[in-house]
Order: C-alpha cells, then sequence, then structure tokens
DNA sequence: TCTTGATAGTTACAAATGTAACTATCACAA
DNA sequence: TTGTGATAGTTACATTTGTAACTATCAAGA
C-alpha cells in the first residue's frame, strides 16, 4: 500500500497551512490579541467598508457562528459598530469603527511585509510559480479563482 | 490599505485545505467513524510498521496529545497493540493489529483514488506546475522537503 | 545511594469550534 | 389577517483541541 502521508496531498496541504497559520497568528496575537476568525472579521470589514455578517462569513469562508463571535467581540472592543437596517431589520450592517480602522492600519503592513519575507525565500521565478501552483490547487478543488474587480457576481 | 483576503497567502492555504480536508475526511468518517488525527496514526503505522507515540506525532506532524488520543482511540477498537520497550519502560512500541491493516488496505485505495480525482482535474502539465508549486511553498515556509528522493512529476 | 534534569506518555482543565435549536423578522399566499 | 416557510443572527450544548501539569522512567553525576 503506497501511501505514504508526506506525499499525501490533504496531509501536506494541511501542515503547510498549520505551519503559516502560527507564524502568521503571531504577529496580530501578541501585538493585539487577536484571534483568528477576528482578524479575519477586521480585514474583511476593512476590505468590504460595510458588511452583513452573512456576508463576512462568504467572504471570508467562516462559519456564521465563527463571525457572530469574532464580531461580538470586536464590537466589544469597540473596533466594531452595527446598524440594523431600516427595511430588513434582521440584518445588522457592521462597519469599523476609527478605532478599528486604526488598529487595521497598523497591523496591515506587518502582515503584508512578513508575507513577503515567506516569499522572499523563493527568487522570483520561484514564487511566480508557487504562486501558479496554489492557484492551480484552488482549481483542482473547486475554488473560485480570485476576482479582479469589485464586481462580485451573486 | 492593499490586504484583500482572497490574495493573502495564509487566507488562500486554510480555505484550500479546508475544502481539501472536508472532502477527503468524509471518506474515511462515513466508512469507519475515523477522525482526523486518528487516520493519519492510521496511515503513520501502516507506513511505519512499529513506532512509538513520539515517532508517529513527528512523522505526522501532530501534537503529541492528539496522538496520544487517536491511539488510545484506535486500541480501543483493537486496531492498534502496544508493547512496552524492554529497555526502556517509557517507551510504548505500536503496530496495527491484522484487523487494522485490513482497514487500512481497504481505505487507502480509496484515499488514493480521491486524490487521484481531484489531480484528475488538471492537466498533466497543470499537476506538475501545481505539485511544483506545493514543493516551493513547502519550501519558503521552512518545511523539510520529501526526503524520498523521487519526485512525484506525473 | 540519592539527587537533578530530561524524556515518553497521559490527563485535567480551559478555550475554541460545530451542530442544532432558538429568536426575530420577512415574504407571500390562502 | 393569519399561517407557512425562509432567512439573519444568536445561543446552548457537546466535541475537539491545546496548555500545562502530572506520572513514570531513565541517565548521569555528587
Amino acid at each position: 500500500m503506497d501511501l505514504r502521508l508526506e506525499r499525501f496531498l490533504p496531509y501536506r496541504l494541511n501542515r503547510a497551512t498549520a505551519v503559516a497559520s502560527k507564524q502568521f497568528s503571531r504577529i496580530y496575537r501578541d501585538e493585539f490579541g487577536l484571534t483568528v476568525p477576528e482578524w479575519r472579521v477586521l480585514a474583511t470589514l476593512s476590505a468590504l467598508g460595510t458588511a452583513s455578517a452573512k456576508e463576512i462569513g462568504r467572504d471570508s469562508a467562516m462559519h456564521k457562528t465563527k463571525v457572530s463571535r469574532a464580531v461580538a467581540s470586536l464590537q466589544q472592543r469597540r473596533w466594531v459598530s452595527r446598524e440594523t437596517d431600516d427595511l430588513d431589520r434582521r440584518i445588522e450592517h457592521l462597519s469599523l469603527t476609527s478605532a478599528g480602522k486604526s488598529a487595521f492600519r497598523r497591523l496591515a503592513p506587518k502582515m503584508l511585509a512578513f508575507e513577503e519575507q515567506i516569499m522572499a525565500r523563493l527568487s522570483p521565478k520561484e514564487r511566480a510559480e508557487m504562486l501558479r501552483g496554489l492557484a492551480l490547487l484552488e482549481k483542482a478543488l473547486g475554488i473560485p479563482a480570485i476576482e479582479d474587480a469589485e464586481e462580485k457576481v451573486v
């Protein structure tokens, strides 16, 4: 039976993700005590401006209970504010407060710099190959490709 | 602030891994009720023949408590047996029982077939590129390359 | 022999997570 | 208007996980 775990796709993915997640999360955990879901809500809201919890979940690929808890926590920090929709009172429009935006502005460059630092271990050619491979992996797994424009087909 | 989550490396990794893990784990979960750690211990022991919990942890990149619990569960199923080392009684030598081997023999081909099915969504050239990208990602993250020399380039 | 420190493995406890049930609201039709 | 089913979001409960503490054992010296 030639199933060696180290050659097996889901295992390799899992290991790579665990390593990356551990390294990246240290930045926002040490500096702000943020959890992974909280960081993602922060980044998503920063990108979208205003969004409902459902939209955040779709955009960040998180389960709605995870989103709900992360939002509640960020709201307690006064980094996120909410406003009920006038027409449909089930919907809460969420957005970053100025404190939330400020935190993200301090955090984002560090995250990007660390990403750059990781990628700098590869030559420019290798880096392009790595990103190409990642895109192909997403294709194989049926994950929709990155959209370039703001347009979002619903 | 141009940090878009969908372009951000750790986020993309996490999403791809979650999708893959969910699809793959269905096979051994539905058929045998195995958890991810249990499946990994099974595969690792199948590859190594006999190993200590520590070796399983190193080989499968799992925390020792995860290994301990997975082993305990597999032992209750009578799929794993243990024998204390004669010279160092802290060490337990673990191995698959014949029932464990039998289960793995039924499971492994299905796992490999599913991996093949995923990869079949790519052309041979794309598949090679994807695996190349994955290897480069591991390099960037400082994960030791597959030692077994024979690189799997389709 | 009797420390001291290291190691293999297990377990207690707390934090994080998913499932399912829940509340509140809406749309729509009988 | 009232009933039915769908949806946004929250919460209760059980499972899973990691951290830290624990047991048992070993090795190497004083």
